[in-house]
DNA sequence: CGATGATGTTACTACAAGTAGGTTACCGAT
DNA sequence: ATCGGTAACCTACTTGTAGTAACATCATCG
């Protein structure tokens, strides 16, 4: 209909009239592409949520058109899921960066808490996404993400094997379930408390967690 | 326009031709309606989750239009808000409930830990509405929602009050963050694993929460 | 140069959220 | 008994967004 704008967009490859601000849309390779959309695309769905972002402004943030979206991720969903994880592979780097220095489990454990609140302080968007990315989940592509979501777990399924190996294995799952519970609640607590420090919040688990379950997890295996 | 259509409509209220399945539209009082409502739409939610579900889909299934709908909430977003408050008031009236019944602090814990458990098993669809309402309120009707959820945590909360008076006030409500995050993943994983007794995954988090925090939480108390 | 494939675009369809304005059934008062 | 008046309800529409088909353009290598 309004030809002034596409005849405008079209001009754009060339050198602009000169006054314009040049938004240039460059052509470019598709890793690089994808990992601009990724970064667009984590940012509004983190601002506006899943449902009330849409494609077409993504593809406008982005200075691509949106059947270009399509052909990277196939469907809205699957564009969430790529922010998804990509914000969970960062995560998971950092966390098992943190543990690869430590001297026992304990201090493992300690030192990948505070790398879990530190990347939650500064990746807040990240964050907002990883803790919602249950919700829209139902039916589709969850088992996938699922999967990744597990294997956050893992890390911690691994640290009470270490632990507490003569305990049985459906206990063990439920503390690291419980575990990673808490740091995901205690993490959205963080998000309205500035004040509250990454490695005062690792301790807070800590305290309440891990001590008790040294006591408890010591006292099975005696029982046992 | 079309009055053909308007017609044969016309025609539901009468009784039919005789072998049609009586789709009979009856009118209801506005309470009665709106909890029908209430029921469909959170089956609905639970099993295809929020996106996915139609409101054409959900006035057909309650036998009336879709103005209804509006009508009685307001929006999509407003109807979804309507079963989540129904939810959590149902787990919040189990829980309390069991609660009172209670000799002490720690058996005031245990007994609200397994009413919670109970809940989610036996009503899996709200749960599942529960345990992703955060998803979807980046913006619009959080607070309230929110402010709702808070409430689940201010029971945690008085039962620390009660249990550690000395103890700071944050780290007090950290406490019950972490408990209440501990419980939340602790259902979802119960949901792959009838074998999981609810009384069995109260004691899982008493064992791994409580019994530390109380170590803890004594110790402060006498430090301070 | 010119073919070939990757990157990109316009212009559409289909479907779902939300709304304007009119209709019908119930209920209480005359 | 019947006749307003109102609460419950509907049809038919607009608007907006996910997703797609078919076409255009840039780059690169023989």
């Amino acid at each position: 209909m309004v030809d002034l704008i596409a005849d405008s967009r079209r001009l754009n490859p060339v050198t602009a009239t000169g006054n314009e601000q040049a938004p240039v849309r460059k052509r470019m390779p598709r890793a690089e592409r994808e990992r601009q959309m990724l970064t667009v695309a984590e940012e509004i769905f983190a601002a506006r949520g899943f449902v009330a972002t849409s494609m077409d402004e993504i593809a406008e943030r982005v200075g691509v058109s949106k059947p270009m979206l399509y052909e990277y991720f196939g469907s809205k969903e699957g564009l969430l899921i790529g922010t998804i994880r990509q914000a969970r592979a960062e995560l998971r780097r950092s966390t098992e960066e943190a543990v690869l220095g430590a001297i026992d489990i304990e201090d493992a454990l300690r030192k990948g808490l505070v790398a879990f609140f530190e990347f939650i302080t500064s990746h807040r968007q990240s964050w907002s996404l990883l803790r919602n990315e249950g919700a829209l989940m139902a039916n589709s592509a969850g088992s996938e993400v699922e999967q990744t979501r597990q294997q956050q777990t893992n890390l911690m399924t691994a640290l009470m094997q270490g632990f507490a190996p003569t305990v049985d294995e459906k206990s063990r799952e439920a503390a690291a379930e419980i575990l990673v519970g808490a740091c995901e609640r205690l993490a959205t607590w963080c998000e309205h408390r500035d004040e509250v420090t990454p490695v005062q919040a690792a301790e807070y688990i800590m305290r309440a967690c891990w001590y008790g379950m040294l006591a408890e997890f010591r006292g099975d295996a005696q029982n046992a």
